[in-house]
DNA sequence: TCTGGGGTCCTAGGACCC
DNA sequence: TCTGGGGTCCTAGGACCC
């Protein structure tokens, strides 16, 4: 039997878990809007036809949302996260292998079900999902994981397909391919697109022809394993159990500027406490937290500080009360009293990058190396408009979804190093690292 | 002409995802 | 006035070691 999976998303999720709860949002647009109301992050199809973008700032649509009637929600992630689980436990119904992608994305492991099947397969869990949880989906089929996720947007794009594609067979698949553009395939961004537009790589099914070495030149390992699982070669397995977390993250924007350091050390307080939360939800802990805070890039004109330290604990902890003190360290050592005019902070955060199971966190050894922890302060001059936050791995121009604009300027801010020792000295970790052996291939993930 | 060579570890930064 | 919050993987290059 033929490897076939199924990649099962949840259509406009969180809109779709909103409407479960109220009927009367049925045929009406919806958006849910980011953290502190800032931007769009769901819509439904209504709200997409009313020219609403993904990532659209709340304050530039408000006039318009109001006019048209678009029902707009603050994000509930307790409520989407619960729908989710409830979604996953009808496709395990379906297929006893199931790995959780994403909160909206599962993929169904549909190898031993025949391919004549599958589709009807399909649509019988479409109805099932919709009728249990309440949540409309589509469903794409793919022998990889790559061709599972063009198929759901295929499914997603072409009504006449009630929301099940499958491109199981080779001949029928390639004539999907040929009518696609390159950039709808799972892993090629933006950066990517424009290479492959310089290669003359303009469909899927170019890419798919590609030579894998040029492509590697280009796209580095990723692309080739791109091109190898468009051609029904898979490189990504199916991940049943999902992977230790290994960094862990609680940043926020502030509602409004914040200029005093009372609320900044009361802000990354509690981004500490949910920090710690997090990390015994999952059994881990970290003997170092990195603290951040910033301004903003919007405010071109007011001065601009971006502020980013490590500090380093005793020992790998998840203790609340630990975790607050070091990052109250944190602003300790870099805060600044303004000599003019004010620094008006947008957002601060704090960072893990390094987690241990619990159980394998080493107690202090004795006479361990000090370490130090080096305080990364840019000052960007807003005329310059030069920015990024050094230090922190969070460079605006290079991460997420933020960027659209091509024009930013690329991170030239000004660094003043300045090395900090702990009052508290810092000891090293025993290595708690395992070593794995290498795969024969780094191009397979298969095992 | 020519400045050792090779291995490992770590970090910063780029790119992508939802 | 108001522009999200998380994650992952890959590569290059420096530090360090023998």
């Amino acid at each position: 039997m033929s490897r076939a999976l199924a990649l099962v998303d949840g259509n406009s999720f969180y809109c779709s878990c909103e409407r479960v709860f109220d009927p009367r949002l049925a045929g009406v647009p919806v958006i849910v809007l980011s953290n502190n109301d800032g931007c769009a992050i769901a819509r439904t199809a209504e709200a997409k036809a009313l020219g609403i973008k993904m990532g659209d700032p709340y304050f530039k649509i408000r006039e318009m949302c109001r006019r048209q009637g678009v029902r707009v929600f603050s994000s509930n992630y307790a409520l989407y996260g619960d729908m989710s689980a409830r979604t996953n436990a009808v496709y395990r119904t379906f297929a006893p292998d199931v790995e959780i992608y994403s909160i909206d994305e599962s993929f169904l492991d549909l190898s031993d079900v025949r391919e004549r099947d599958r589709v009807a397969l399909a649509r019988d869990l479409r109805s099932t999902v919709r009728r249990w949880t309440g949540i409309p989906t589509c469903v794409g089929i793919g022998p990889t994981k790559t061709l599972a996720k063009l198929a759901n947007h295929i499914a997603k794009s072409v009504p006449e397909l009630g929301g099940v594609c499958d491109l199981s067979d080779e001949a029928e698949r390639a004539l999907w391919l040929v009518g696609i553009s390159v950039g709808e395939v799972w892993g090629v961004g933006r950066a990517s697109l424009a290479k492959l537009q310089a290669l003359g790589v303009d469909t899927v099914a170019d890419l798919r022809d590609l030579d894998p070495r040029p492509a590697r030149k280009a796209l580095t390992v990723v692309g080739e394993r791109i091109i190898h699982e468009l051609r029904g070669r898979a490189c990504l397995a199916l991940e049943l159990v999902p992977a230790r977390r290994k960094g862990c993250a609680v940043t926020r924007s502030f509602s409004s500027r914040i200029t005093e350091r009372a609320v900044l050390e009361q802000a990354v307080a509690a981004h500490a406490t949910r920090l710690g939360e997090k990390l015994r939800r999952d059994g881990q802990a970290t003997d170092q937290v990195t603290v951040f805070y910033h301004t903003s890039e919007h405010d071109r004109g007011d001065p601009m500080r971006s502020v980013s330290t490590v500090v380093h604990l005793p020992e790998a902890t998840n203790d609340t009360l630990a975790l607050i003190r070091a990052v109250r360290l944190g602003v300790a050592r870099t805060w600044r009293e303004p000599a003019g005019a004010p620094w008006r902070y947008s957002k601060a955060g704090v960072i893990t990058t390094d987690l241990v199971p619990l159980s394998e966190s080493p107690r202090t050894p004795l006479g361990a190396l000090e370490r130090e922890a080096a305080v990364h302060v840019s000052v960007a001059r807003a005329r310059r408009g030069a920015w990024c936050r050094p230090g922190s791995g969070l460079c605006q121009s290079g991460r997420g979804r933020r960027r659209p604009d091509a024009t930013r300027p690329r991170c030239t801010a000004r660094l003043d190093t300045v090395p900090t020792v702990l009052a508290q000295p810092p000891f090293a970790r025993a290595s708690a690292r395992i070593a794995v052996p290498r795969a024969p291939s780094d191009l397979l993930l298969v095992r």
